[in-house]
DNA sequence: ACCTTGTGAATTTTT
DNA sequence: TTCACAAGGT
């Protein structure tokens, strides 16, 4: 095979990662958008074992992969094959696992956090003005005991308009309370606050009398927070507390870095600083003992886009890093490419790696996005197998576009996605339906029901796969369940579902009872009302007036080819011209057409993008960090494209005009 | 003049 | 969950 001089360039990279590797010198592996990190990650992983498989298997050594997602980790695995040296993981399962055998440790820091968060509350007592009142009150204690008593009244009447909640609270608090229950707002945020502190302070006690459940820590991936009084801790606490106990004990440093000789982390940019700085200090006693450790950094800082991550602060935390840089781009037509550069402005210049030159950028300002849609689809030749990708900044907009506006507006209005709007996103939106929310899921597989009975051409096994149904069925018997089935009629959801009710309760076909139990998880004869309140209790959990009965209503009567759209863009049906993703959400992704939507503001701050170009060649050192990540989502979100690559800014841009054209060249307006 | 309440509009990602 | 604002109360 002849290799182009690119070609040899790439695999030299690589004999300089694989050199790096053989005398444990750490390194920082920078490469840009579509430059073949991953690729270089598993050439890496492959040549660890290659080389040292022998010695590692006789240690009892592995090489430890760590990634920031379940989605990067299995695409690793997949293209990787199996081994059982190479422990891939995501950076949370394989802390927890390093740290969970050690809980006597654990229960020793977790009380630290927990006194912290205690003084945290009883300070905010101290100072802010909304616990004014109770700082004149004079009776604290016994205020205290009562409302401890009262838990369930007063939560379960929290949602309450301030004159019935007050109504409630004066069941068991007399006329000297008054004063406390003035403002509604600032009596909620007292209660709350006397209860977190009580169930700290329970909690270290039972620490310290060595109460049965709270003798060790629990790590649950699925609570998005701490329950610390419980002992329960979540994300950001599992590394706030493997840095802790890390940093703490030389013997786990030890044992870790024994086990693991080899350490590759995927994305380091998007890391967690804790978790850099484990690794620094891993690396800092490696050396102490002098037990050889490799640890290979592989990322690149401009697409560092979450403030959590580690960015190009890395090599203030973990210093002395061998930089290796690959400056290839084997995704993208020169003319994205020459873009991107511009874009990132630093010393990761990409060159492309066949040079494919044919494709196209350009930049536009106008209001019409609908119809610059369509003109982009007209102009790139838009079908099913050569579709189009449009980046907008939020779920809202992505609902909106994919055309199911209400059923996204609606589900967020809810009391529990009120409470719970980062849980929206996930559970209304997610390709995986395994993330869904429960309702969501059952709306589902409602909608795939239908879908499925109407559709002459599914097998009739597909209802009958279930545990409850006998499947042993005569001709006549499967005719009838498929007559059934065709009485099911609406022209809404709402209607579909009432008119499965009327069959389940007039008819006497015990296998269609089963069938229908199974798709909505019922209890034996259940009702269109029981059905109702199922939703309603979910989704509005102290329920107290109309108005909840009739925002379900509303749910359910939103027109039906929302719903439906809704399901296509949960199965990522293959057959749409067009798909909407949020800039973020595209991360890591590629596609040969991509249009950006644009505007001047996103999350608060309503001059994000406006003035980054306003002042792209100086940016405001207050403003740096802002910046930058304005910079990073620009450059993230450009580089998805591999062909033809189209902004629109809705906005006016005449104040920053010339920052966009130095990037983008001559500025076009759509009309 | 100040406080309380209700309302509407915002909210990228992963574990 | 948080912020900003308007309306209404004291």
């Amino acid at each position: 095979m002849n290799l182009t001089e690119n070609e040899l360039e790439e695999k030299k990279i690589q004999e300089k990662i694989n050199k790096a590797i053989d005398s444990f010198e750490n390194i920082k592996f920078d490469a840009g958008a579509g430059a073949g990190k991953t690729y270089a990650l598993i050439e890496s992983l492959k040549y660890i074992l290659k080389t040292n498989v022998n010695r590692l298997e006789s240690h009892n050594q592995y090489i430890m992969c760590i990634t920031y997602t379940n989605i990067a980790k299995n695409e690793i695995v997949e293209r990787l094959g199996n081994s059982s040296i190479i422990k891939v993981s995501t950076i949370h399962e394989r802390l927890w696992s390093l740290i969970k055998d050690y809980q006597k440790q654990l229960v020793e820091i977790h009380p630290i956090k927990v006194k912290k968060e205690l003084e945290n509350l009883k300070n905010k007592l101290e100072i802010e003005k909304e616990f004014k009142v109770y700082r004149n009150f004079n009776n604290k204690n016994e205020f205290k005991n009562i409302i401890i008593e009262n838990k369930d009244i007063f939560y379960s009447n929290i949602d309450k308009k301030s004159t019935p909640f007050k109504k409630e609270m004066k069941t068991f608090l007399n006329d000297n309370y008054n004063e406390l229950l003035k403002s509604i707002g600032n009596f909620k945020k007292i209660v709350k606050t006397i209860y977190k502190i009580d169930n700290y302070q329970t909690c270290l006690d039972r620490i310290i009398k060595n109460h049965k459940k709270y003798q060790s820590i629990k790590y649950n991936s699925k609570y998005n927070s701490d329950i610390l009084h419980k002992m329960l801790i979540s994300h950001d606490t599992l590394i706030e507390y493997s840095l802790e106990i890390i940093k703490k004990y030389d013997l786990l440093k030890q044992i870790i870095i024994d086990t693991y000789p080899y350490i590759l982390i995927d994305e380091y940019q998007d890391t967690d600083k804790k978790v850099i700085e484990i690794m620094s200090l891993l690396s800092e006693h490696s050396e102490k003992i002098k037990h050889n450790l490799f640890i290979g950094y592989f990322g690149d800082t401009a697409q560092n886009i979450y403030d959590k991550g580690v960015g190009n602060e890395i090599d203030e935390i973990h210093p002395n890093l061998k930089q290796i840089d690959k400056n290839f781009n084997r995704r993208s037509y020169k003319e994205i490419i020459d873009i991107i550069n511009k874009i990132r402005k630093d010393h990761i210049q990409q060159v492309s790696i066949d040079n494919k030159t044919g494709g196209s950028v350009e930049f536009y300002y106008g209001e019409d996005k609908q119809s610059f849609i369509e003109k982009c689809k007209k102009d790139w030749n838009i079908n099913r197998q050569n579709r189009l990708h449009c980046l907008v900044l939020t779920n809202k907009l992505v609902a909106e576009y994919s055309g199911f506006k209400n059923l996204y507006k609606q589900f967020s209005e809810t009391d529990y996605y009120r409470k719970n709007f980062k849980q929206l996103k996930d559970e209304l939106l997610s390709n995986n339906i395994m993330k869904l929310g429960k309702i969501q899921n059952l709306f589902y597989k409602i909608i795939k029901f239908k879908k499925d009975t109407e559709n002459p051409k599914t097998p009739i096994t597909e209802f009958l796969n279930t545990d409850k149904v006998d499947s042993n069925f005569t001709f006549t018997q499967l005719k009838e369940i498929i007559n059934i089935f065709k009485s099911i009629q609406g022209n809404s959801l709402k209607e579909y579902i009432k008119s499965i009710f009327e069959q389940y309760e007039k008819c006497h076909n015990k296998d269609f009872k089963n069938i229908i139990n199974e798709l909505m998880n019922l209890e034996e004869d259940s009702s269109y009302q029981s059905f109702f309140n199922y939703l309603l209790n979910e989704l509005f959990p102290n329920p107290d007036n109309e108005e909840s009965n009739n925002k379900i209503t509303n749910l359910l009567q939103i027109n039906f080819k929302e719903y439906l759209n809704w399901y296509e863009f949960i199965k990522e049906e293959q057959d749409k011209e067009v798909e909407y993703h949020t800039y973020h959400g595209t991360k890591g992704k590629e596609y040969e057409n991509v249009i950006i939507i644009m505007k001047n503001d996103f999350r608060g701050n309503d001059k994000k993008f406006s003035s980054f170009f306003k002042n792209i060649d100086n940016p405001k050192d207050e403003d740096i960090e802002e910046f930058n990540n304005t910079k990073n989502l620009l450059y993230v979100s450009s580089s998805r494209a591999k062909k033809n690559l189209r902004i629109l800014y809705l906005d006016d841009i005449s104040d920053f005009k010339e920052g966009i054209e130095k990037i983008f060249g001559q500025l076009k307006e759509y009309k």
